[in-house]
DNA sequence: GTAACTGCAAATCCTTTGCTATGGA
DNA sequence: TCCATAGCAAAGGATTTGCAGTTAC
């Protein structure tokens, strides 16, 4: 694992992703970035990002067109649109259940878990009337 | 929702997805086509892997890299080797407490949901010795 | 006959990488 | 000084799309 060294860039988009909760893409981060380092470069935030879920700092959403970053790294679940594709926090607790039972009909070792749930939601829900 | 017509290079690929637990990428499953239809197309895999899963004939799995598929349509969790990237059944009963407690705790309305739990797979354990 | 489907190739788009210069310890 | 990091631009790679010909119904 790579050693890391300060800097301003990575500090930012860490603090960034740690004070929202809107589950933001590359894209995203890069575009709030700008306006604090307004030469930071795409890739910057690409490799920082990739750095930071590498050193449990954040966590990687896989979402249906592009991956989105999560600064809290608690265990928790979320909730994904299928029309507006807006990642939502889901105020629960992590099953414990769900991993130990899991963990005997597992071909490995678990490290750690997905849950993901899939729907519309509230706004899409009004927006179609 | 678009209409489907009868084509048989559909109906190879749905009968190859419902007779294998490897959950293949669109790639491998381009290879297996070929040796029925050698002139099949990548993107004629593609584009009948996106109407088997809208038609909820096929589910598909986002890998790290690139997307799994799975002709097996109920409800099953899965296992990801960080290691070798297999995917792997989880042989356990989906959990009805997770949907219920997460209709709760939702912004919207629940469609369907994932499990995916990470770690790495006895083949890939045994490998580092 | 009409609409869906195919094969092919080009295009898209997210993400990674090579390179050179700069910055942190 | 030494190695990590930045910015830029080009490359990579999975997936999608446009088009012209074919097939299903």
């Amino acid at each position: 694992m790579a050693k890391l060294n300060y800097s301003r860039q990575r500090e930012a988009i860490l603090d960034f992703l740690c004070h929202t909760t809107s589950h933001p893409t590359a894209e995203e981060v890069y575009r709030h970035i700008q306006d604090i380092y307004p030469n930071i470069s795409l890739g910057t935030v690409y490799r920082n990002l990739s750095l930071l879920v590498e050193h449990g700092q954040a966590l990687k959403i896989q979402g249906e067109d592009c991956d989105h970053f999560d600064g809290n790294t608690e265990p928790h679940y979320h909730f994904v649109c299928d029309a507006c594709h807006h990642v939502y926090d889901v105020d629960m607790e992590p099953s414990d259940q769900l991993i130990q039972s899991a963990g005997h009909n597992v071909p490995g070792k678990i490290r750690t878990h997905s849950v993901i749930f899939y729907g519309t939601c509230d706004t899409c829900l009004s927006d179609k009337n």
